[in-house]
Order: C-alpha cells, then structure tokens, then sequence
DNA sequence: CATCCTTTGAAGATA
DNA sequence: TATCTTCAAAGGATG
C-alpha cells in the first residue's frame, strides 16, 4: 500500500522502536522467589483476572478462553518472573522524557510533549520495555515532520560498543531500579465490581440483562452498532440509548429472515454494524484519553496511543483489573445481546481488509514484529535487531546487569547491536540464526537460535548458546537484548527474547 | 474519501 | 497447538 512503502521504504530506518525482550522462562530452573518486577508479568495478570474469567466462564460461556493474561501462565510465579526482567518502567535519574539526560539533549528533545512529563516517565509500551525508550520513531515523525520530536533515522539510545562494560555500565541498575519494581500481586487479587461510576461505560442500564446486577452503571457511551457509513462511529450509534450495543438489534432474525440471496446481501449492508467489545486497554484508552491530550501537546492518535500504552503498564494491578473487569462485562454483555455474533463477522466486512501484511520491507511495527517471530500479544518483549545478527561473541555481568554483545553487531553508527538488560538470570533468549539473515523472509522461529541464561552458584551470569556457554562473573542482575538493526538498509528483524 | 498510524487485548483463521 | 491476522477507539496525516 502506498502509505506504508513510501513511509517506511524512504526513511529506511526501520528502527523499531525500543522493544521488548521476551524472556522463556526455564521450568526448570527455580531461582530463589525473587520476584524482579514491578510490572504486571503475564502470571500477575493471570492471577489478575482469574476471578472474572473463571466468573465468566462459570457462566457457560463457552467461548474458549484465547486471553493471553487468563489462566495461561499461571503456574511457575515462584521460579522467576521472567516476563519484565527489568522494569522497563522506572528512571532513576529522573529525566523527564524517561530518556538519559544526554541523549535528551543530544536529540534536542524538549521533555517532550506533555507538560505534566507523565507519559515519559510512566512505562513504555510492551514493546519498547528496553532503555530509553522513545515513541516509535514512525510515529515520531521520521516520514512525518514535526509532530514528534525524534529525528528521522535518530536511534535515541546511548552509543554503544560492543564492549560490555558500557553496554552494562548503561543499563545500570539504577536505570532499572529494582527498587522500583512493582510488588507482586498477590495470588488473589479481589476484583473491585463496583466501579467507578463515572467510567465511560458503554451500556444503557436499562438494556443490561438483570443476572447484571452490577451493571446498573454500566451505561453512556457508544453504540456498538454503527451503520456502513464510512465513518461507522459517527452519527450512527443509537442516540436513544447512547448504547454500544443496543437490545434492539435482532441479528439472527435480521439474517433469518431473508428468503433470497440478494435480499440477504442487501440487507447485510443494511445490517448495522456490530463491533467488537472493547478489550480492557481500549476502555482504558477510552477513559484516559482525552487526559492526555489535554495534558500534552499531542493531538494525533497515534502518539497518544503510545502514551496511553505505556501508562496502561504503569497502572497499578487493581487499576488494570478494573479495566479487566470491565472488559470482561462488555464480552459478556455483548454475547447476551449478539450471541451469533462473531469477530469473524466484522472481520469480513472487507471494509478493513486492507492491513494486508506488506512485503519483508522492513516496515516497523510491532504487528509484523509479532507476525513474523510469533511473539503473541501479552507482556512479552520483542526487538529490532539485525538481519544478521546471531552470534553471540560474549555475555557479561556487570554490576548486577548481564549483557550479551553479538560479534556482528555494529551498525552504521557504530552501536552495538545487542545491548543487555535481562533482570533475573534464567529463561531463554531466541535469536535469528546467521542463517536467517540470508533468508530474507524467515517467519517461522526454526530460524532462531536460543540463548540460555542462567545464573550459577556464586552469582555468575551464564549465556549458553548453541552449547557454547559464556560465564560473566558478577552479581545477579538484570539484562535483556537491544537489537538494533544494521544499517537503516537492513530489514529489521525481530527477536523474541 | 479511504486508509494509515499506534497501542493492547480478544478471537477467529490458518499452518 | 502455535502462529497469524483482524478489529475494536481515536483523530490527524496522507495519498
């Protein structure tokens, strides 16, 4: 599509933006009940929201349970948390922009947009969990000017050799303070049902089946109805009730009903528009948005989009578990008033059929970084990272921090590739083998390398790759991987740590 | 005017 | 079963 390839093929910095390192935990390795992070790990947000969702599922829903968060890792919280081994989330030295100070200055970045300095200084977005993260430079402005103060191409990390004093003297622990970290959740978080009442809820009371009883607040907002305007939201919801999804609304006898194929299509383009109950992070985007903008001097969605991504990280556990409730609520709801309906429904509108995945051309978002290395959607961290990275040449432990360099990474700007941060030893690594810099279109993870990690005995930090282990001696301490990709010619590959 | 961008989460489709 | 894809919201930007 053209937006995409004049955007992404020009600028050629398919930097993604800082991502995240997905860290496979080792089952077998139980580290000591060091519980490393602040952050929600997929397990808190398990345990998060087990009671909804065994609540909903002990509604006969039989909906298979496909969340990431629900009921899927549950089970090892003791042996280490290895989803945000670091936080990613805290900034000792205060800068406002939640990047080191000179690369602040370096980048002439103001504290950025918003005045308060939250969105900074809270959380990055999953994704971009490793150092001084920034907004995705796309959305920065690297294609469009202005709005976003990151220079195109401009990779606002700190230089990095390949020596790994610096690489671990840079990701320091008082950049990644653990104190900061989030205290666990406990193993049963108690879910608040009475929710603020002045959340944007989208139901009408009066449309709320009874069994929802908590619910009586549950009101205001959009209609999941829209028509087949080009703008569905616009004037089409259902001004009586204000209600995204409105009673009315006979789906089955709507379809039924039609005796002939061609009245059944016409009136398929009649048929309003059911959309998709809204997830936790879009009510909270719901909610939360126009906060930010009037907090900052952003007004294009996009960039508010990553603030909002990182502050939904940043929330506590019980705020996120409000929003798991509620999103729960809207699924619920949405399935007693539309039980034929499906996603699959909307997703064959064809009207946003577009997003086809583009060509291997670098293009840098998260969504292909998903695609391509299978990163599913939870709190797990994927990275930039050359094409042709894939040989570790020395793993350090530093002051706490464990680091692995790759011997081939060097880009053009002389940074080393693969810049550590892991917090808590243990868990796998997965890299691109060399082999799969050479195969342009490698999507499956046959193509990656895993790197052990592991601590010893006396506290060291081990990388075990393809058999060979490196022993950095040190304290335990955090690492992860910064992939960087080679030069800005490079498609970027992505890691799955 | 249609689509992109960007985020996370949910769920269906596909391998 | 694992992975991939799309869509939810939002509104400025872009072709």
């Amino acid at each position: 599509m053209p937006h995409t390839h004049t955007r992404h093929g020009s600028s050629g910095d398919d930097l993604c933006s800082t991502d995240e390192v997905k860290i496979f935990k080792d089952e077998g390795d139980r580290e000591d009940d060091k519980i490393s992070s602040e952050n929600l790990l997929v397990e808190e947000k398990s345990s998060l929201i087990d009671l909804t969702e065994s609540e909903e599922k002990g509604q006969k829903i039989a909906r298979p349970d496909h969340s990431p968060v629900f009921n899927k890792i549950d089970t090892h919280t003791h042996s280490f948390n290895m989803g945000y081994l670091v936080s990613p989330y805290s900034y000792a030295n205060g800068t406002p922009s939640g990047l080191p100070v000179t690369m602040a200055n370096k980048m002439g970045l103001p504290p950025f947009f918003c005045h308060n300095a939250d969105p900074l200084t809270t959380p990055p977005p999953a994704h971009c969990g490793i150092p001084p993260y920034q907004l995705d430079p796309k959305t920065m402005g690297l294609t469009r000017p202005a709005l976003y103060p990151f220079a195109g191409g401009q990779y606002p990390y700190p230089m990095l050799s390949s020596d790994m004093s610096q690489v671990a003297s840079w990701h320091t622990p008082s950049v990644y303070s653990a104190s900061s970290f989030r205290t666990p959740y406990p193993s049963s978080l108690p879910i608040n049902t009475t929710l603020s009442s002045d959340f944007p809820f989208r139901f009408s009371p009066s449309l709320l089946p009874s069994v929802h009883a908590t619910s009586h607040h549950v009101l205001n907002a959009h209609s999941a109805i829209v028509g087949v305007s080009s703008k569905p939201d616009c004037g089409a919801q259902d001004t009586t009730t204000n209600n995204r999804y409105p009673r009315n609304l006979d789906t089955k006898n709507s379809s039924s009903t039609q005796s002939n194929d061609s009245k059944e299509s016409l009136n398929d383009k009649k048929k309003p528009h059911i959309k998709k109950p809204l997830n936790a992070f879009m009510l909270y985007m719901k909610e939360m948005r126009a906060k930010v903008v009037a907090e900052c001097t952003l007004k294009e969605s996009a960039a508010i989009n990553q603030i909002l991504g990182r502050r939904w990280h940043a929330l506590g556990r019980e705020e996120q578990a409000k929003y798991y409730e509620l999103a729960r609520r809207e699924r619920q709801l949405h399935m007693q008033m539309y039980p034929d309906w499906s996603s699959r429904t909307n997703a064959s509108r064809g009207k946003k059929r577009k997003r086809k995945q583009e060509t291997n051309d670098g293009g840098n978002n998260m969504k292909k970084c998903r695609a391509r290395f299978g990163l599913d959607q939870q709190n797990q961290w994927c990275k930039p990272c050359s094409p042709n990275l894939g040989v570790i040449s020395s793993v350090s432990n530093n002051g706490g921090s464990v680091g692995i360099t790759s011997s081939t990474a060097v880009n053009s700007i002389g940074v080393g590739m693969l810049a550590p941060i892991v917090s808590g030893i243990g868990g796998t690594v997965m890299l691109p083998n060399s082999s799969s810099s050479s195969s342009s279109s490698s999507s499956t993870s046959s193509s990656h390398t895993h790197v052990q990690l592991m601590s010893t005995s006396n506290g060291n930090a081990v990388a075990s790759l393809n058999g060979i282990s490196v022993t950095a001696g040190g304290g335990g301490g955090a690492a992860s991987g910064c992939l960087q990709q080679l030069s800005p010619q490079a498609p970027p590959t992505y890691v799955n740590l």
